[in-house]
DNA sequence: GTCTATATGCGGATAGAC
DNA sequence: GTCTATCCGCATATAGAC
């Protein structure tokens, strides 16, 4: 791996782990091993490697979605294997966590990824729904595009509820309601 | 409002606002224009003085939710009146946002009354839900903790998702959503 | 490209006077 | 109880040599 590459994956962990103002440059020179001339002179500074590292996890989470929502299937089976995929879940989502820096939220250029990322995936789940309503597997009263925020929404509440606890009961038991839900309008 | 107080009262806002890893001692003075010596008489340090704050954050969420769930309705009526109720949807919610602070979720004594809150939570919901299962109000086939997991993790949810947004709608879809699917199940 | 040196101010306190 | 002084290390760079 290269120095900016090593650069961008320790500043991943670490925006994971510790957030935005929890994650010092020295940190990320600790972890990756780099020395702090190279840092400065691959990226102009730490809101600039963390634009780096964030685009770098946006991307990653839409391709591991999308690998659920193309699978063969009922809307509703690819929907139950997109939200009981294997996750980390008293890790939360590494992109959900960054909402909560004020700094991000306050920068456009580092909101945007975030942003778009929870954009596309309401857009992306909103789509099977549209399609499992006209298959008939999905209840047509519900309104796809709130249907898919409130799916997302499960899962990003489920990842604090299971922080909460320092356990992924509460995390299982919103997957499984929702679950129900959604399979009680099916035909 | 004495000392103790104005410094818990500045600490609840900036805990909100920007997390503990965020909040700093000097911070909590400027804003409760309390001296340096003072602080530290009343509180042996930054750890001790987020603990007061947070109970006392807790504590008042906790007593919010009850007035909708105690008021006179259906059950139905009564989490539409929590979920639908006025919220500060850009700021997030104050106790669910400390779940993302490794330093809270790291210490039993500061994450205890987090999990508290959201337990509790849970469990008064599943009462109303249970009520309303008896009642004929709700479909027999959601079960209460889990239903109740699933509209708490609505709301956290919803919250990131508004922040990621910068805007309230995708909240205010995700809270329409789960409504609707509640109220599938009614009879 | 990478290294080391240097800089300013903040984070989070402790000490002791009043 | 409150105030001011002092402390050490970290946060976040910039400068210039190699």
């Amino acid at each position: 791996m290269d120095t900016p590459e090593r650069l961008i994956q320790s500043t991943r962990e670490l925006l994971w782990e510790r957030g935005y103002t929890g994650t010092s440059p020295k940190a990320i020179l600790q972890r990756s091993g780099v020395g702090q001339g190279s840092m400065y002179h691959h990226f102009s500074g730490k809101p600039d490697l963390a634009l780096a590292a964030i685009r770098r996890t946006a991307e990653e989470m839409r391709a591991k979605a999308e690998e659920q929502f193309s699978e063969p299937g009922t809307a509703l089976e690819r929907i139950t294997a997109y939200l009981r995929r294997e996750r980390d879940v008293l890790r939360g989502c590494p992109i959900g966590r960054l909402t909560q820096d004020p700094d991000i939220v306050a920068s456009p250029a580092l909101r945007q990824p975030v942003d778009e990322t929870f954009g596309r995936l309401r857009q992306r789940l909103a789509e099977v729904l549209t399609e499992g309503r006209q298959r008939g597997e999905i209840a047509s009263a519900l309104d796809p595009a709130s249907t898919a925020a409130t799916i997302v929404a499960v899962l990003q509440g489920g990842y604090v509820l299971a922080r909460a606890a320092d356990s992924t009961e509460p995390f299982d038991q919103a997957v499984d309601g929702i679950l129900v839900l959604l399979a009680q309008g099916a035909r």
